[in-house]
DNA sequence: TGCCTGACGGAAC
DNA sequence: AGTTCCGCCAGGC
């Protein structure tokens, strides 16, 4: 029995603090999975962010887990695809004034939200 | 068992 | 300044 279909407890740790952060982002902001990764150390690569974030959706008890408000660090919606519908996640930012277009968050340095620096 | 892919990012060219 | 390559680590086939 050496296939853990569970996560780790160090795995489970790992998505809890990415989820906890990712839930201190304000609405109308966005943050970007480095961002998140390096706040947590840079350990593991913004890719694990990302995996964490899948975790994360098919719960959905887990809701309460903003992830249309993380985007990659270009401000492109690039997880889009894993929500609902394709069209979710930027109707979600839509509905917190974030302007999206073209998958593309506008103005997206200045609503950015680094943890690193907002959370210190 | 091994190769490819992926909600990414930064370095190299 | 835009494009390509490589590293990160887990999962799927």
């Amino acid at each position: 029995m050496k296939t853990p279909k569970e996560p780790t407890e160090k795995q489970r740790n790992f998505f809890e603090d990415v989820h906890e952060v990712v839930r201190l982002v304000p609405p109308g902001r966005v943050t970007t999975y480095g961002a998140i990764a390096h706040y947590l150390g840079a350990r593991h690569g913004a890719r694990m962010v990302g995996w964490a974030m899948i975790a994360s959706n098919p719960a959905l008890g887990l809701h309460a887990v903003p992830a249309h408000r993380v985007v990659n660090r270009n401000g492109l919606l690039t997880g889009r695809h894993h929500f609902a519908t394709p069209t979710a996640m930027q109707e979600a930012l839509e509905e917190e004034g974030v302007r999206v277009e073209n998958d593309e968050v506008q103005e997206f340095k200045r609503l950015f939200w680094d943890p690193s620096i907002e959370l210190m």
